[in-house]
DNA sequence: CTGATTTCTTGAACTAGTTCAAGATTTTGA
DNA sequence: TCAAAATCTTGAACTAGTTCAAGAAATCAG
Protein backbone atom coordinates (compact mmCIF):
# COMPACT_ATOMS: atom_id res chain seq x y z
CA UNK A 1 0.00 0.00 0.00
CA UNK A 2 2.64 2.31 0.36
CA UNK A 3 4.76 1.29 -2.29
CA UNK A 4 4.14 4.15 -3.72
CA UNK A 5 5.26 6.46 -1.02
CA UNK A 6 8.48 4.51 -0.67
CA UNK A 7 9.46 4.83 -3.95
CA UNK A 8 8.96 8.47 -4.04
CA UNK A 9 11.32 8.82 -0.83
CA UNK A 10 13.90 6.84 -2.61
CA UNK A 11 14.12 9.17 -5.33
CA UNK A 12 15.67 11.71 -2.93
CA UNK A 13 17.15 9.45 0.09
CA UNK A 14 17.94 5.94 0.52
CA UNK A 15 15.69 4.48 2.80
CA UNK A 16 16.18 0.61 3.70
CA UNK A 17 13.51 -2.11 4.31
CA UNK A 18 13.48 -1.78 8.48
CA UNK A 19 13.43 2.18 7.67
CA UNK A 20 10.22 1.42 5.83
CA UNK A 21 8.71 -0.94 8.56
CA UNK A 22 9.51 2.32 10.82
CA UNK A 23 7.89 4.82 8.57
CA UNK A 24 5.12 2.49 8.23
CA UNK A 25 4.27 2.72 11.59
CA UNK A 26 3.87 6.54 11.73
CA UNK A 27 1.35 6.66 8.78
CA UNK A 28 -1.90 6.16 8.90
CA UNK A 29 -4.00 5.29 5.27
CA UNK A 30 -7.38 6.71 4.46
CA UNK A 31 -9.98 6.37 2.33
CA UNK A 32 -12.11 9.00 1.21
CA UNK A 33 -14.64 9.00 -1.64
CA UNK A 34 -15.40 11.55 -4.37
CA UNK A 35 -16.57 14.99 -3.16
CA UNK A 36 -15.81 14.10 0.87
CA UNK A 37 -13.36 16.50 2.17
CA UNK A 38 -9.46 15.27 4.08
CA UNK A 39 -9.91 18.52 5.62
CA UNK A 40 -12.47 21.45 6.20
CA UNK A 41 -12.73 24.75 6.96
CA UNK A 42 -12.58 25.64 10.64
CA UNK A 43 -10.66 22.49 11.64
CA UNK A 44 -7.15 22.55 12.59
CA UNK A 45 -5.14 21.14 9.74
CA UNK A 46 -3.14 17.96 11.62
CA UNK A 47 -1.14 16.62 9.07
CA UNK A 48 0.33 15.92 5.70
CA UNK A 49 -1.49 14.55 3.08
CA UNK A 50 0.19 11.92 -0.09
CA UNK A 51 -2.16 11.04 -2.36
CA UNK A 52 -1.71 7.30 -3.02
CA UNK A 53 -4.74 7.02 -5.49
CA UNK A 54 -6.99 9.46 -6.61
CA UNK A 55 -6.88 13.37 -7.19
CA UNK A 56 -7.67 16.50 -4.67
CA UNK A 57 -8.28 19.57 -4.44
CA UNK A 58 -7.75 22.35 -2.55
CA UNK A 59 -9.54 25.54 -1.80
CA UNK A 60 -10.52 28.08 -0.11
CA UNK A 61 -14.66 29.97 0.06
CA UNK A 62 -14.40 33.73 -0.95
CA UNK A 63 -17.33 35.94 -0.64
CA UNK A 64 -16.30 37.80 -3.72
CA UNK A 65 -15.87 34.56 -5.93
CA UNK A 66 -16.90 31.39 -4.76
CA UNK A 67 -14.34 28.91 -4.77
CA UNK A 68 -10.80 30.14 -5.17
CA UNK A 69 -8.40 26.62 -5.63
CA UNK A 70 -5.03 26.57 -4.41
CA UNK A 71 -3.55 23.27 -5.46
CA UNK A 72 -4.29 20.30 -7.13
CA UNK A 73 -2.84 16.74 -5.76
CA UNK A 74 -2.87 13.82 -8.08
CA UNK A 75 -0.89 10.39 -7.40
CA UNK A 76 2.51 10.95 -5.23
CA UNK A 77 1.59 14.59 -4.54
CA UNK A 78 1.91 15.65 -1.17
CA UNK A 79 -0.92 17.93 0.04
CA UNK A 80 -1.45 19.91 3.23
CA UNK A 81 -2.97 23.85 4.41
CA UNK A 82 0.77 24.66 5.82
CA UNK A 83 -1.14 28.35 7.34
CA UNK A 84 -3.08 26.10 9.71
CA UNK A 85 -0.60 23.04 9.96
CA UNK A 86 2.47 25.30 11.00
CA UNK A 87 -0.30 28.01 12.94
CA UNK A 88 -2.10 25.32 14.85
CA UNK A 89 -4.63 27.62 13.78
CA UNK A 90 -8.44 26.62 12.54
CA UNK A 91 -7.83 26.33 8.63
CA UNK A 92 -9.41 28.69 6.01
CA UNK A 93 -8.83 26.02 3.50
CA UNK A 94 -10.51 22.93 2.20
CA UNK A 95 -9.27 19.63 0.70
CA UNK A 96 -11.40 17.69 -1.20
CA UNK A 97 -11.51 14.35 -3.02
CA UNK A 98 -12.75 14.72 -6.74
CA UNK A 99 -11.95 11.31 -7.17
CA UNK A 100 -12.25 8.21 -4.85
CA UNK A 101 -8.67 8.98 -2.99
CA UNK A 102 -6.46 6.75 -1.34
CA UNK A 103 -3.84 8.68 1.13
CA UNK A 104 -1.62 8.80 3.41
CA UNK A 105 -1.64 10.84 6.69
CA UNK A 106 1.74 12.31 8.42
CA UNK A 107 0.37 13.54 11.37
CA UNK A 108 2.24 16.80 12.55
CA UNK A 109 2.31 16.04 16.15
CA UNK A 110 4.32 12.72 15.18
CA UNK A 111 6.60 13.80 13.00
CA UNK A 112 9.36 15.01 14.80
CA UNK A 113 9.41 11.73 15.93
CA UNK A 114 9.60 9.83 12.61
CA UNK A 115 12.62 12.50 11.79
CA UNK A 116 14.50 11.55 15.00
CA UNK A 117 14.02 7.50 13.96
CA UNK A 118 14.70 8.24 9.99
CA UNK A 119 16.87 11.53 9.91
CA UNK A 120 16.78 11.44 6.29
CA UNK A 121 13.36 12.21 6.17
CA UNK A 122 14.37 14.93 7.67
CA UNK A 123 16.46 15.54 4.13
CA UNK A 124 13.61 14.34 2.13
CA UNK A 125 11.04 16.73 3.31
CA UNK A 126 13.89 19.65 2.81
CA UNK A 127 14.19 18.62 -0.67
CA UNK A 128 10.30 18.29 -1.59
CA UNK A 129 9.62 21.45 -0.28
CA UNK A 130 12.43 23.33 -1.79
CA UNK A 131 10.91 21.71 -4.95
CA UNK A 132 7.32 22.80 -4.27
CA UNK A 133 8.50 26.23 -3.47
CA UNK A 134 10.41 26.76 -7.07
CA UNK A 135 6.98 25.48 -8.36
CA UNK A 136 5.29 28.33 -6.37
CA UNK A 137 7.44 31.00 -7.11
CA UNK A 138 7.14 29.85 -11.24
CA UNK A 139 3.88 29.95 -10.69
CA UNK A 140 3.58 33.74 -9.38
CA UNK A 141 5.92 33.97 -12.35
CA UNK A 142 3.25 32.78 -14.98
CA UNK A 143 0.40 34.74 -13.21
CA UNK A 144 2.16 38.02 -13.86
CA UNK A 145 4.27 37.88 -17.10
CA UNK A 146 1.60 35.48 -18.93
CA UNK A 147 -2.13 36.04 -20.12
CA UNK A 148 -4.74 33.98 -19.06
CA UNK A 149 -4.97 32.30 -22.47
CA UNK A 150 -1.25 31.57 -22.71
CA UNK A 151 -1.34 30.55 -18.53
CA UNK A 152 -3.99 28.37 -20.31
CA UNK A 153 -2.25 26.85 -22.62
CA UNK A 154 0.81 26.59 -20.56
CA UNK A 155 -1.06 24.84 -18.02
CA UNK A 156 -2.64 22.16 -20.48
CA UNK A 157 0.50 21.87 -22.61
CA UNK A 158 2.46 20.95 -18.98
CA UNK A 159 -0.73 19.22 -17.21
CA UNK A 160 -2.36 17.53 -19.34
CA UNK A 161 -3.19 14.41 -16.90
CA UNK A 162 -5.06 17.19 -15.20
CA UNK A 163 -7.01 18.46 -17.99
CA UNK A 164 -8.42 14.87 -18.36
CA UNK A 165 -9.03 14.34 -14.92
CA UNK A 166 -10.60 17.56 -13.60
CA UNK A 167 -13.29 19.66 -14.74
CA UNK A 168 -12.36 22.68 -16.35
CA UNK A 169 -13.76 25.34 -14.35
CA UNK A 170 -11.81 24.42 -11.85
CA UNK A 171 -8.70 24.49 -13.93
CA UNK A 172 -9.86 27.97 -14.08
CA UNK A 173 -10.50 28.82 -10.66
CA UNK A 174 -6.69 27.30 -10.26
CA UNK A 175 -5.24 30.10 -12.99
CA UNK A 176 -7.81 32.54 -11.78
CA UNK A 177 -9.77 33.26 -14.45
CA UNK A 178 -13.90 32.66 -15.08
CA UNK A 179 -15.12 29.14 -16.58
CA UNK A 180 -16.79 31.35 -18.94
CA UNK A 181 -13.47 33.28 -20.31
CA UNK A 182 -11.60 29.33 -20.41
CA UNK A 183 -14.52 28.72 -22.53
CA UNK A 184 -14.16 31.28 -25.04
CA UNK A 185 -10.33 30.67 -25.36
CA UNK A 186 -11.12 27.01 -26.61
CA UNK A 187 -13.70 28.40 -29.07
CA UNK A 188 -11.30 30.30 -30.26
CA UNK A 189 -8.81 27.50 -31.02
CA UNK A 190 -11.52 25.55 -33.09
CA UNK A 191 -12.03 28.23 -35.14
CA UNK B 1 29.36 39.60 11.58
CA UNK B 2 27.69 36.61 11.30
CA UNK B 3 25.91 36.75 14.79
CA UNK B 4 22.44 37.80 12.59
CA UNK B 5 22.81 34.50 10.91
CA UNK B 6 23.63 32.24 14.29
CA UNK B 7 20.55 34.56 16.24
CA UNK B 8 17.97 33.40 13.05
CA UNK B 9 19.21 29.54 12.93
CA UNK B 10 18.59 29.37 16.74
CA UNK B 11 15.39 30.47 16.53
CA UNK B 12 14.65 27.22 15.17
CA UNK B 13 17.45 24.53 15.95
CA UNK B 14 20.07 24.23 18.39
CA UNK B 15 23.48 25.73 17.92
CA UNK B 16 26.54 25.27 19.82
CA UNK B 17 29.71 28.24 20.05
CA UNK B 18 31.67 25.22 18.14
CA UNK B 19 29.03 24.74 15.54
CA UNK B 20 28.93 28.51 15.02
CA UNK B 21 32.60 27.93 14.05
CA UNK B 22 31.94 25.15 11.51
CA UNK B 23 29.13 26.93 9.86
CA UNK B 24 31.36 29.94 9.83
CA UNK B 25 33.89 27.74 7.28
CA UNK B 26 31.56 27.14 5.07
CA UNK B 27 30.16 30.17 4.33
CA UNK B 28 31.31 33.53 2.81
CA UNK B 29 30.51 37.07 3.39
CA UNK B 30 30.17 39.54 0.65
CA UNK B 31 29.71 43.04 0.24
CA UNK B 32 27.95 44.79 -3.07
CA UNK B 33 26.66 48.15 -3.64
CA UNK B 34 23.26 49.84 -4.64
CA UNK B 35 22.25 48.57 -7.96
CA UNK B 36 25.33 46.06 -7.92
CA UNK B 37 23.67 42.07 -8.74
CA UNK B 38 23.85 39.55 -6.65
CA UNK B 39 22.84 37.20 -9.45
CA UNK B 40 22.42 37.98 -13.13
CA UNK B 41 20.51 36.65 -15.46
CA UNK B 42 22.62 34.03 -17.78
CA UNK B 43 24.60 32.98 -14.69
CA UNK B 44 23.66 29.72 -13.06
CA UNK B 45 22.94 29.84 -9.23
CA UNK B 46 25.89 28.59 -6.65
CA UNK B 47 24.13 29.56 -3.68
CA UNK B 48 21.55 30.57 -0.97
CA UNK B 49 22.44 34.56 -0.12
CA UNK B 50 21.48 35.40 3.30
CA UNK B 51 21.44 39.27 3.74
CA UNK B 52 22.74 40.72 6.98
CA UNK B 53 22.34 44.18 6.08
CA UNK B 54 20.52 46.03 3.24
CA UNK B 55 17.70 45.25 0.94
CA UNK B 56 17.80 43.03 -2.49
CA UNK B 57 15.27 42.61 -5.10
CA UNK B 58 14.48 39.48 -7.39
CA UNK B 59 13.19 40.24 -10.49
CA UNK B 60 13.05 38.89 -14.38
CA UNK B 61 13.16 40.87 -17.19
CA UNK B 62 9.98 40.12 -19.05
CA UNK B 63 9.18 41.26 -22.74
CA UNK B 64 5.83 42.73 -21.97
CA UNK B 65 6.28 44.60 -18.88
CA UNK B 66 9.61 45.38 -18.66
CA UNK B 67 11.16 43.93 -14.95
CA UNK B 68 8.82 41.55 -12.66
CA UNK B 69 9.68 41.76 -9.07
CA UNK B 70 9.01 38.22 -7.35
CA UNK B 71 10.72 38.54 -4.46
CA UNK B 72 12.31 41.12 -1.87
CA UNK B 73 14.90 40.77 1.45
CA UNK B 74 15.77 42.67 4.02
CA UNK B 75 17.59 41.27 7.31
CA UNK B 76 17.53 38.21 7.83
CA UNK B 77 15.68 37.17 4.92
CA UNK B 78 16.63 33.92 2.72
CA UNK B 79 16.90 34.87 -1.08
CA UNK B 80 17.92 33.26 -4.25
CA UNK B 81 16.57 31.33 -7.21
CA UNK B 82 15.62 28.00 -6.62
CA UNK B 83 14.76 27.28 -10.45
CA UNK B 84 18.15 27.86 -11.02
CA UNK B 85 20.09 26.31 -7.80
CA UNK B 86 18.02 23.35 -8.23
CA UNK B 87 18.33 22.43 -12.31
CA UNK B 88 22.03 24.08 -12.41
CA UNK B 89 20.70 25.76 -15.52
CA UNK B 90 21.33 29.25 -15.92
CA UNK B 91 19.19 32.04 -14.54
CA UNK B 92 16.53 33.85 -15.81
CA UNK B 93 16.21 36.18 -12.85
CA UNK B 94 18.36 38.72 -11.66
CA UNK B 95 18.98 39.27 -7.76
CA UNK B 96 20.21 43.24 -7.48
CA UNK B 97 21.05 45.21 -3.94
CA UNK B 98 18.73 47.95 -3.63
CA UNK B 99 21.28 49.42 -0.99
CA UNK B 100 24.57 49.22 -0.62
CA UNK B 101 24.63 45.46 1.25
CA UNK B 102 26.30 42.65 3.43
CA UNK B 103 25.38 39.32 2.51
CA UNK B 104 26.49 35.85 3.44
CA UNK B 105 26.57 32.73 1.00
CA UNK B 106 26.16 29.27 1.24
CA UNK B 107 27.30 27.63 -2.11
CA UNK B 108 25.00 24.49 -3.33
CA UNK B 109 28.24 22.31 -3.51
CA UNK B 110 29.53 22.71 -0.17
CA UNK B 111 26.02 22.84 1.35
CA UNK B 112 25.58 18.94 1.91
CA UNK B 113 28.93 18.87 3.70
CA UNK B 114 27.55 21.44 5.71
CA UNK B 115 24.51 19.04 6.99
CA UNK B 116 27.07 16.48 7.47
CA UNK B 117 28.56 18.56 9.91
CA UNK B 118 26.16 20.16 11.42
CA UNK B 119 22.68 17.51 10.81
CA UNK B 120 20.21 19.92 12.75
CA UNK B 121 20.60 22.41 9.76
CA UNK B 122 18.87 20.36 7.44
CA UNK B 123 16.42 20.66 9.89
CA UNK B 124 16.61 24.37 9.90
CA UNK B 125 16.75 24.67 6.35
CA UNK B 126 13.28 22.58 6.13
CA UNK B 127 11.60 25.14 8.58
CA UNK B 128 12.54 27.85 6.80
CA UNK B 129 11.76 26.17 3.17
CA UNK B 130 7.89 25.44 5.29
CA UNK B 131 7.66 28.76 5.91
CA UNK B 132 8.50 30.18 2.40
CA UNK B 133 6.03 27.41 0.85
CA UNK B 134 3.09 29.28 3.26
CA UNK B 135 4.24 32.62 2.30
CA UNK B 136 3.98 31.77 -1.26
CA UNK B 137 0.44 29.96 -0.67
CA UNK B 138 -0.81 32.89 0.69
CA UNK B 139 0.72 35.12 -1.88
CA UNK B 140 -1.39 33.35 -4.79
CA UNK B 141 -4.29 33.34 -2.19
CA UNK B 142 -4.10 37.29 -2.05
CA UNK B 143 -3.57 37.49 -5.65
CA UNK B 144 -6.98 35.96 -6.87
CA UNK B 145 -9.04 36.87 -3.87
CA UNK B 146 -8.03 40.58 -3.56
CA UNK B 147 -8.32 43.26 -6.09
CA UNK B 148 -5.13 45.77 -6.58
CA UNK B 149 -6.02 48.17 -4.10
CA UNK B 150 -6.89 45.55 -1.04
CA UNK B 151 -3.37 43.60 -1.95
CA UNK B 152 -1.42 47.25 -1.50
CA UNK B 153 -3.13 48.24 1.64
CA UNK B 154 -2.46 44.66 3.00
CA UNK B 155 1.32 44.83 1.91
CA UNK B 156 1.36 48.68 3.11
CA UNK B 157 0.17 47.63 6.16
CA UNK B 158 1.90 43.87 6.62
CA UNK B 159 4.90 45.10 5.71
CA UNK B 160 5.47 48.79 6.29
CA UNK B 161 9.37 48.75 6.28
CA UNK B 162 9.40 48.28 2.77
CA UNK B 163 7.13 51.15 1.70
CA UNK B 164 9.76 52.69 3.36
CA UNK B 165 12.76 51.21 1.83
CA UNK B 166 11.80 50.29 -1.40
CA UNK B 167 10.41 53.02 -4.30
CA UNK B 168 6.91 52.48 -4.92
CA UNK B 169 6.74 51.36 -8.27
CA UNK B 170 8.88 48.58 -7.40
CA UNK B 171 6.07 47.63 -5.19
CA UNK B 172 3.65 47.76 -7.99
CA UNK B 173 5.62 45.37 -9.56
CA UNK B 174 5.69 42.90 -6.32
CA UNK B 175 2.20 43.21 -6.24
CA UNK B 176 1.57 42.60 -9.73
CA UNK B 177 0.05 46.14 -11.32
CA UNK B 178 1.67 49.87 -12.92
CA UNK B 179 3.03 52.18 -10.93
CA UNK B 180 0.44 54.36 -12.57
CA UNK B 181 -2.34 52.52 -10.88
CA UNK B 182 -0.42 52.72 -7.29
CA UNK B 183 -0.59 56.42 -7.56
CA UNK B 184 -4.16 56.44 -8.50
CA UNK B 185 -4.92 54.36 -5.17
CA UNK B 186 -2.80 56.64 -3.31
CA UNK B 187 -4.60 59.60 -4.44
CA UNK B 188 -8.00 58.52 -3.51
CA UNK B 189 -6.95 58.05 -0.16
CA UNK B 190 -5.91 61.39 0.53
CA UNK B 191 -9.28 62.46 -0.65
C1' DC C 1 -32.49 3.67 -19.25
C1' DT C 2 -33.74 8.16 -17.51
C1' DG C 3 -34.37 12.24 -14.87
C1' DA C 4 -31.35 15.07 -12.13
C1' DT C 5 -27.17 17.13 -11.55
C1' DT C 6 -22.97 18.76 -13.14
C1' DT C 7 -20.32 20.83 -16.58
C1' DC C 8 -19.63 23.66 -20.66
C1' DT C 9 -20.85 27.34 -24.01
C1' DT C 10 -22.37 31.85 -26.03
C1' DG C 11 -23.36 36.76 -26.26
C1' DA C 12 -23.96 41.46 -24.61
C1' DA C 13 -22.99 44.87 -21.27
C1' DC C 14 -19.53 46.17 -18.15
C1' DT C 15 -15.19 47.39 -15.06
C1' DA C 16 -10.66 47.03 -12.91
C1' DG C 17 -6.62 48.02 -14.18
C1' DT C 18 -3.48 49.33 -18.41
C1' DT C 19 -1.18 52.29 -21.65
C1' DC C 20 0.61 56.38 -23.28
C1' DA C 21 2.19 60.84 -22.68
C1' DA C 22 3.69 64.61 -20.13
C1' DG C 23 4.80 67.13 -16.21
C1' DA C 24 6.05 67.59 -11.13
C1' DT C 25 8.80 66.24 -7.41
C1' DT C 26 12.54 64.04 -4.99
C1' DT C 27 17.05 62.07 -4.63
C1' DT C 28 21.72 61.59 -5.94
C1' DG C 29 26.49 62.13 -7.14
C1' DA C 30 30.35 64.96 -8.36
C1' DT D 1 25.20 73.16 -4.72
C1' DC D 2 23.14 71.99 -8.85
C1' DA D 3 22.19 69.42 -12.86
C1' DA D 4 21.01 64.84 -13.95
C1' DA D 5 18.70 60.86 -12.82
C1' DA D 6 15.17 58.54 -10.51
C1' DT D 7 10.63 58.48 -8.80
C1' DC D 8 5.83 59.82 -8.49
C1' DT D 9 1.48 61.84 -10.33
C1' DT D 10 -2.49 62.94 -13.40
C1' DG D 11 -5.79 62.38 -17.17
C1' DA D 12 -7.82 60.37 -21.29
C1' DA D 13 -8.39 56.52 -24.22
C1' DC D 14 -8.39 51.68 -24.08
C1' DT D 15 -8.62 46.27 -23.34
C1' DA D 16 -8.39 41.79 -21.02
C1' DG D 17 -11.17 39.50 -18.59
C1' DT D 18 -15.81 39.68 -15.72
C1' DT D 19 -20.67 39.33 -14.91
C1' DC D 20 -25.14 37.94 -15.78
C1' DA D 21 -28.34 35.16 -17.94
C1' DA D 22 -29.80 31.35 -20.38
C1' DG D 23 -29.42 27.27 -22.91
C1' DA D 24 -26.86 22.95 -24.52
C1' DA D 25 -24.26 18.92 -23.58
C1' DA D 26 -22.37 15.48 -20.79
C1' DT D 27 -22.31 12.52 -16.73
C1' DC D 28 -24.18 10.06 -12.95
C1' DA D 29 -27.06 7.45 -9.56
C1' DG D 30 -30.61 4.45 -8.98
Amino acid sequence: MLTNLFEHIRKFVPLSEEEEQILAQYIEIRDVKKKDHLLKAGQVCQGNYFIIKGCCRAYFDSERDGEQIYHFAIENWWITDYISLEAHTPSESNIQALENTTYAVLYRDVQDGLFAAVPQLERYFRIILQKALTAAQLRVKYIFTQTGEERYHHFAGSFPDFVQRVPLYMIASYLGFTPEFISKIRAKKKA
